[in-house]
DNA sequence: TAACATTTTTACCGTTTGGTCAAATCTCTT
DNA sequence: AAGAGATTTGACCAAACGGTAAAAATGTTA
């Protein structure tokens, strides 16, 4: 059923939507708009962006960016899929030959960094995970779970041989995200327990040390329990 | 200059607001209205959430609801004040005289079983966080920094004591956070990548030995490092 | 530079939303 | 049972919002 309606319009009158190269001024004005919408939407939601905030941050008319985008979800929706990218490229870069402790010690270092570099994209993706994925949920099931199988299956590998405590994969990853996108999503909590002003991001080489001890070394000397 | 006006009128014609005792009914449509309120906020966002919605989950018109909460951000606010110690009581428990291991274990597994048994309220925070913080900034840097404090200097006796790894203490608190959170705040990354249903629970056996490994183990294998 | 396509603006529209008001109804006390 | 106070309702409103239509302005190209 999906979409016949549409193909037999094209089938019958050809012409239809030729999808012409993108002007100049067409890929600029994208630009600009997808520029304001990720400043919006980070900071408010997707409910409480609206279109006059977003196209007054991108210093133009509403009904202009409405000529580049139908609507407020397709700005949405063009701002998270070319975020999903990003997010998996860290993971993507985990090697099965390499060293355990060595690869997820540069797993984490890039997961880090992205937080650091692109918190306004981390706050986008927190937000949609928040309110249920309503527009990635596809992506969630689909590459994501692909992706995460492929590399639990190295993390397994390295736990039967030894080189990885016995844990499941999975929440092992769970982790590393929770632990790095938390110092993005959650940076106002940070600052404030550690009265940083706005802006200080001083804080993530302390973050860094953290999680190495955390993840590649051992948090509570061996000895003490009973 | 603030309240002045108040204070004066106040002041002129003594009566103006008794704050009498509650009613049955004032109690009961409170509570309701408040776990309606909950349900959706935690959703949608603040701005997700409109009166209507939350009237129509309490079974309520909304002049009658708002007869009870002068506005929506009044609710907003009431709902996440009666959170916060719910949120902070877990890191109260935390004992000087204990064993670090066994302390910051029962840590964990209250900030699990928080997660567990309250997801919308810990979305709820997670939303006003990742929004700013407009409502609770005060309670950030006030009641929770102060507390943070005072538990860090615990951790720091006991990294002192050679008993525990010497980290930032604050991080410690932060990655405990990040980790048992998400398991509420984005259980629907957790449930698609784990291929669950959605209501299924039954990560949360995983999750917590996962965070006993990390967070009391040692993750990596000793003597495969350079 | 004329013709055409693209871009921008102005004016507008229907709906949703947060919130008000006064009248009606209910509850409790005496 | 009556009166006072508490509660509920229906009717309403202004502002904000997402979005449209068509003309005006601008850019592009032959």
């Amino acid at each position: 059923m999906r979409g016949n309606k549409i193909q037999q319009t094209m089938a019958a009158k050809a012409p239809a939507k030729r999808p012409r190269n993108k002007t100049r001024i067409q890929k600029e004005n994208e630009e600009r708009i997808l520029l304001a919408a990720l400043e919006v939407f980070s900071q408010t939601g997707f409910h409480g962006a609206t279109l006059d905030k977003i196209a007054s941050a991108a210093d133009m008319s509403k009904p202009n960016l409405l000529y580049y985008f139908k609507n407020k979800e397709e700005i949405h929706i063009a701002l998270l899929t070319g975020l999903l990218d990003v997010w998996l490229a860290p993971l993507r870069a985990i090697r099965a030959d390499g060293d355990p402790a060595t690869e997820i010690g540069s797993y984490i270092r890039r997961k880090l960094e992205s937080s650091r570099e692109y918190p306004r994209e981390s706050r986008l993706f927190a937000n949609e995970i928040l309110a249920g994925a309503p527009h990635i949920g596809d992506f969630l099931q689909s590459e994501l779970r692909q992706l995460v199988d492929e590399k639990a299956d190295i993390l397994q590998s390295w736990i039967d041989d030894g080189r990885l405590a016995p844990c499941d994969p999975r929440h092992l990853l769970f982790a590393i995200w929770s632990t790095t996108q938390h110092y993005a999503d959650f940076s106002v909590q940070v600052r404030h327990v550690l009265r940083l002003k706005p802006g200080d991001k001083s804080y993530y080489a302390e973050a860094a040390q953290m999680l190495d001890t955390l993840f590649l070394g051992r948090l509570v000397a061996p000895g003490t329990d009973s």
